[in-house]
DNA sequence: CCGCTCATGTAACTGGTTACATGATTTA
DNA sequence: TAAATCATGTAACCAGTTACATGAGCGG
């Protein structure tokens, strides 16, 4: 079956820090801006087991206390199934995605005009706290692919401001609609 | 329990087309250019009947040959629920949202340097290929608030692009890191 | 009358969430 | 030595997917 995204994702970061625990890729999956990657324990721990049932994770057990430490490599099938999701991308990886702002402002009609402008407000702040956060975060990335894909996230935040401004002088403007 | 976001997606969708049925919601949610939204009918069906159980929804029962046709209203609890759904934004609203193209370039090292090239072609194909396709959509649509969404879903794609053009500049210059 | 669209559903499955449970190691 | 962090897991639950099943109405 296709693998998910959070599996290949798991794979790739495998791939990038060697051998790590499940932990570790938690932690680094909570650390993610996006809002996407929950890295719960309940998702990490089976999603590694089935992975290793698949052949494309290979564990190595290292005593620690009287419990195990369980560190994680990519097997060469693993490696092979994360050069596959890579390229080609799919079909719908060009799609426009799901950003809840947008999702709402098409119902913004429901909300009563003179609180238009309250919505863009926490709207803006809250994507400018994001970006904030970004920047500082982008001012510690070392890795050329962390960078590239880190400015990534900046662009689509500023779009998004952009966007949000622009709606603030149409909602302001002419009320012939 | 939190609704969810299809599930207040879909009380708007009932808010503004009036009576509808649950097979109208499919369509359109299959119509959107978001590849988010599927709007398998193993997904519609129930939910309408939730949100039914829960009071937001009403639904008429119209006859149609020997079966019914079930025609959705909001209640005012359901206006109420999509309003406070609209409104206070959730704390994630401004996260950087989920982008697979973002999400591989962060592993595009585990692909052969000669291979990022074609990656990025790829990628570029996909993304203008959406925002013709959006374009072209967005030139029919007329509801105000639809027009300023599309708008903003362009931006996106637009960044995504001029973000696509700096990552292929980059990793074309100086090989140093 | 054939095929398309409109229309409503169900059943099995699955990936991920929340919440819980446990214990080792490190650091203040 | 107490608290924080590292570490591994499980159980109940749930929303959404895929695939299936059925049938009305309509245009060619």
């Amino acid at each position: 079956m296709e693998p998910t995204e959070l599996e290949c994702c798991v794979l790739g970061i495998v791939w990038e820090r060697g051998p790590v625990t499940a932990h570790a890729i938690r932690t680094e999956l909570l650390a993610s801006r996006s809002s996407f990657w929950s890295g719960s324990a309940g998702a990490i721990y089976p999603l590694v087991a089935r992975l290793e049932k698949r052949g494309l994770l290979r564990t190595e057990a290292r005593p620690w206390g009287d419990r195990v430490k369980r560190e994680l490599t990519l097997t060469p099938a693993g490696l092979a199934a994360l050069r596959a999701w890579l390229a080609p991308l799919p079909g719908w990886a060009g799609a426009v995605t799901f950003d809840p702002i947008r999702t709402r402002l098409f119902f913004l009609g429901a909300l009563p005009a003179e609180s238009w402008s309250a919505f863009l407000d926490d709207a803006e702040a809250k994507v400018r706290a994001e970006k904030a956060a970004l920047q500082a975060e982008l001012a510690k990335l070392s890795g050329r692919f962390e960078r590239l894909a880190a400015g990534g996230a900046l662009r689509e935040l500023e779009a998004r401001l952009g966007w949000l401004g622009e709606v603030r002088r149409e909602l302001a403007g002419p009320e012939f609609c």
